[in-house]
DNA sequence: TTGAAAAACTAATATCCGTTAGTTTTGTAA
DNA sequence: TTACAAAACTAACGGATATTAGTTTTTCAA
């Protein structure tokens, strides 16, 4: 017992968790087989399962750890005092700050979710829907105290959402611009507009 | 000879086509088995093959139909005599029109085209390279004649085209909102921005 | 009604999948 | 060094996969 201790945590169901996300992002969860993560780990595939429980729990862990990891930060903006707009920035740059520091996770998230299984699938829907929601009240918010146009809250907070996804494209073009003047770029095309 | 043409220009492979797109798009390209595909089109699985190649064409067919719809319609705008920020504009509603009247097909160009084989892989996403890199050129031009701010024109042309996107999300909600009002919102959002 | 092509069927193939069972090797605490 | 647990290995399972081969049924022009 002590032993499992000294393994440090499981250390190494980090480091097939990793490798896992990295591979559903470039290939998909169906596309990518246990063989296949295996090699990548260098080690055989069976030997996999004395450090995770299945393939499936591995999209679990992905999903859920991105889901959570946004619910925190929308909880932390809410009961902020800033003024509304700021708190949707901040919000922006957060999601921005997630595509840049774990793009293969929150990558995996957006777009593998659907492989879960129940009743994971539901309860992720369910967290995405509850966060969707939550944002658009604070559009709602800033719409009350006029500090945002009249734009319908619940496809505005979508546009911004989907816009910020924007962002998996410049893992083709990382060099060619810092991620800064991405990051401020992207908030001044939401916020305010392309027009002059 | 008379016979093939009595069976209606392949209108059964067009139904298997379709038909393709709503599952690939449902439950994605590697979880859709050609089995599957059969019983939705009410036939076993190898009658299939006298109408079709294999399941990858299924998915270039798909793939390629709505890059090449897309690429007709730039062309088009590019042609136009229209001021820049109209021709983006138009654009940008293209973009929508396409999401509403061919949701799946556009949601599977979108998210399996990474499932295609050489050589359409690399094909498509030359395309698709070149359809942004004539966008952003669209950008700069309205740039320049100080129609449009000056925000970096990829950053633009990618959160435009991401933003777009979000109305994938909107198959849940389409009773909620008329189509119209939706478009008018999004291009009012990403034209004018957030900020009153 | 006949004849031929189109399109359905059944049966089967080889391959890949996630995972389990059982065994051997490795690492470490005593 | 001993002893035991962790973690690697090989072998194999049952099941699903896309697709082919070969045969029968359907369709329809003559």
């Amino acid at each position: 017992m002590a032993k499992i201790k000294a393994y440090a945590n499981g250390t190494k169901q980090d480091a097939i968790t990793n490798k896992a996300a990295a591979l559903f992002r470039k290939k998909g969860f169906k596309a990518t087989s246990m063989r296949e993560l295996a090699e990548n780990i260098g080690v055989e595939a069976p030997s996999l399962y004395n450090h995770i429980g299945s393939k499936s729990e591995l999209l679990q862990n992905i999903c859920f750890k991105i889901a959570n990891d946004f619910t925190a930060q929308l909880q932390l903006v809410e009961g902020s005092k800033q003024k509304t707009i700021q708190k949707i920035e901040d919000l922006i740059r957060f999601h921005i700050h997630m595509m840049v520091d774990s793009f293969d996770e929150v990558f995996v998230a957006n777009h593998e979710w659907k492989h879960l299984e129940e009743p994971y699938l539901s309860n992720f829907l369910n967290q995405r829907k509850l966060y969707e929601s939550r944002m658009v009240q604070l559009v709602k918010d800033g719409i009350k105290k006029k500090e945002l146009k009249n734009i319908h809250p619940h496809v505005a907070v979508l546009t911004i959402l989907s816009a910020v996804r924007g962002l998996e494209f410049w893992q083709r073009h990382k060099k060619e611009l810092a991620a800064g003047e991405l990051e401020n770029n992207i908030v001044n095309h939401l916020l305010n507009g392309l027009i002059k």
